[in-house]
DNA sequence: GTTCTAGAAC
DNA sequence: GTTCTAGAAC
C-alpha cells in the first residue's frame, strides 16, 4: 500500500488533481482505500494500478519508486509568496499526511489530461465530470442532464446540459434548434417543480463567455441570496445582457442558424453594481447584498 | 469556475 | 486600523 502526495511539478499535481476528481466522484473506484481530498491529498492505490481519468478518456499507469532525498513530500504550492515561510495549519496537516508516505509515486501521463492546463485549466472541464455523477443529476432524459451549480448564486440554481459535447454557444448551428428547445422545457419544467416558484421568478439562460466548458443553460431564481455570489463578475453576469435568455439563444438559431455574441461583452461585468429590481446604484457587493435583503426577506 | 492576497479604498 | 476589490494562480 502506497500513498500518492502532491509533488513539486506541475504535471504531477495535475495528474493528483485529476485522480482525486474521479475517486471522489466514485468514477473509476477500483482498489481504492481512501481519499482525502483539499488539505491532505492522499490516495491509496495498488503499485502498477491504471487509472481512467475523466471517463476514461485518461489512462494513467501509476509507477513507485523511492525518494532518497525524502524531501520530496513537500505539498507547498508553487504560487505561494516567498515571505511565507511559516506553516499555516493547513500546510502541517498536509505535512503530517506526506509523513505517512513511504514511498512516492511518479504518474505517467498517456493521454491528454496534462492539456487541460496549457488550455483553460482541468478545472474549466469540471461540468463534464459532475454531469455524469448520478449523485449530482436531479432529472435526466435521452438529450439532457440537470445538475444543480456547485456554487449556486441564488437560492435556486441549477444547470441544464445536454449530453452531446457542445463546447460553447459559438459552436451552436440549426441543428441544435430542437435540442436547445428541449433544454429550455426542461427548464421550465425545473421551475415548476420547484416549491419556491410561486413566489419567486427565474430566468433561465446562457453566458455569453462562460468559463466553464460544454454548453450549460443557467436557471436561477431571481433572489440573488447566496454566499457564493461574492463579486462584481458573478452580479453582472446575471443581471446584464451577458446574461442571454434561452429564448433569445433559440431565436438567433431559428433565424441566423447560429448565435452570436455581441463584441465587449467582457466588459459588461465591470459595470457598476445595480439592483436588478429598482436600478438603484450599490457602490459595493456588501452594500448590494444588505439592499437586496429588501426586496426578498427571508 | 474558485481561492488567495496585495494593496486600494475607506 | 479594517473592508473590499481585482488580478494571478490554479
Amino acid at each position: 500500500m502506497s500513498v500518492i502526495t502532491y509533488m513539486s511539478s506541475t504535471d504531477s499535481l495535475t495528474c493528483v488533481l485529476s485522480l482525486i476528481l474521479v475517486l471522489k466522484l466514485g468514477t473509476n473506484p477500483t482498489s481504492v482505500d481512501s481519499v482525502v481530498v483539499g488539505t491532505g491529498n492522499e490516495v491509496r492505490i495498488k503499485p502498477g494500478q491504471r487509472l481512467h481519468i475523466v471517463n476514461q478518456l485518461y489512462p494513467y499507469t501509476i509507477q513507485f519508486k523511492e525518494d532518497p532525498t525524502g524531501k520530496n513530500s513537500g505539498t507547498k504550492r508553487p504560487r505561494e509568496s516567498a515571505s511565507d515561510d511559516r506553516e499555516s495549519p493547513r500546510e502541517a496537516q498536509k505535512m503530517k499526511a506526506a509523513k505517512l508516505t513511504e514511498k512516492v509515486p511518479v504518474l505517467v501521463n498517456h493521454g491528454e489530461a496534462q492539456k487541460h492546463t496549457e488550455r483553460g485549466g482541468l478545472w474549466s472541464q469540471g461540468l463534464k465530470i459532475s454531469m455524469q455523477d448520478p449523485k449530482m443529476q436531479l432529472y435526466k432524459d435521452d438529450k439532457v442532464v440537470v445538475i444543480k451549480d456547485k456554487y449556486p448564486k441564488a437560492r435556486h440554481h441549477w444547470l441544464v446540459l445536454p449530453w452531446q459535447s457542445i463546447p460553447s454557444l459559438k459552436a451552436l448551428c440549426e441543428e441544435h434548434c430542437d435540442l436547445v428547445k428541449h433544454m429550455q422545457q426542461v427548464a421550465d419544467q425545473m421551475v415548476q417543480q420547484c416549491p419556491d416558484s410561486s413566489s419567486l421568478s427565474f430566468r433561465t439562460g446562457y453566458h455569453a463567455i462562460p468559463s466553464m466548458s460544454h454548453v450549460h443553460l443557467h436557471v436561477i431564481s431571481q433572489d440573488f441570496d447566496s454566499p457564493c455570489l461574492k463579486n462584481k463578475k458573478h452580479w453582472n453576469s446575471f443581471t446584464t445582457d451577458y446574461f442571454i435568455e434561452s429564448n433569445d439563444v433559440i431565436q438567433m438559431l431559428e433565424t441566423n442558424g447560429r448565435v452570436t455574441v455581441k463584441e465587449g461583452a467582457t466588459e459588461l461585468l465591470k459595470l457598476p453594481l445595480c439592483c436588478h429590481m429598482c436600478h438603484k446604484e450599490l457602490s459595493t457587493i456588501p452594500a448590494l447584498k444588505e439592499h437586496l435583503k429588501s426586496h426578498f426577506p427571508r
